[in-house]
DNA sequence: GATTGATCATAC
DNA sequence: GTATGATCAATC
């Protein structure tokens, strides 16, 4: 099958990106590409909907991609320190989620530096990839817009960590009930686990062991589409496909 | 309509 | 159970 003058096997795994110039050129022809089309590729049928298949877009990207990391806490492309975010678009531009960062270590967040947390390790290289993901539009018509490398301007490290430096202290001192998905202005912090039964170890106000609902930090849609709107504003990057 | 809290699939 | 990948859906 080819696709923007890329031949692609169906057959045989797609090998890892060894430089970011291969990854952006792999990841580019896709660009245009339907989900459908792009699930065909590699073998994969698109499911109807994605309510059993939440994770399903960014699986697929992976595997065409060529990401290597699995499940492990590492970048997705590893030889080149890359991560892979898929962002559900609207036609305008405008994100129509969240973005999942990280999950949150409750008994160590707060005492590591910005620079080695989790959430600038994951964003300091970041392969976005848009999806105009509308509710009504079919999963399998839903098209890949145009991919772009990122990582965060001073401004918006300065933002990122702002949030995080409270979020991570308020944990730190037992306070991780009182957070709510009000509280950052570009990062949060929300549930993040199979349901809100499950328990992980926390800490409470006198430092003493507690269970607690599991958290994650995630990106709030008004720092991603800026994101979105400097990458499209850019002369090196086309008009997005979407 | 935007947002927060809840949830789903899968691999190990 | 812990990690990965996220979107769903009740509520504001």
């Amino acid at each position: 099958m080819r696709v923007g003058g890329f031949l692609l096997r169906t057959t045989s795994l797609v090998d890892a990106p060894v430089t970011e110039t291969q990854l952006l050129e792999r990841a580019s022809a896709l660009a245009g590409v339907s989900l459908g089309d792009a699930a065909r590729l590699v073998g994969q049928t698109t499911p109807g909907h994605l309510r059993g298949h939440k994770g399903w877009v960014g699986c697929l990207l992976e595997t065409l991609l060529g990401a290597t990391a699995g499940s492990a806490d590492r970048p997705d492309f590893e030889a080149i320190g890359v991560e892979l975010k898929t962002i559900p678009l609207r036609s305008d531009g405008q994100p129509l989620e969240t973005t999942f960062v990280c999950s949150i270590d409750l008994l160590s967040v707060a005492h590591v530096e910005w620079r080695d947390s989790r959430v600038f390790r994951k964003l300091r290289r970041v392969l976005w990839f848009p999806v105009h993901a509308e509710r009504h539009i079919p999963i399998a018509v839903r098209r890949l817009g145009t991919p772009f490398l990122w990582s965060p301007s001073p401004d918006q490290e300065a933002a990122l960590r702002w949030d995080w430096e409270e979020l991570a202290g308020l944990i730190g001192r037992g306070d991780v009930d009182d957070i709510t998905g009000h509280f950052g202005r570009s990062l949060q912090v929300r549930p993040k686990a199979a349901n809100s039964r499950v328990r992980r170890r926390g800490l409470d106000a006198d430092g003493c062991a507690i269970s607690v609902l599991p958290r994650g930090f995630y990106l709030r849609p008004a720092f991603t589409s800026r994101i979105i709107r400097d990458a499209f504003r850019s002369p090196d990057v086309e008009t997005p496909t979407l």
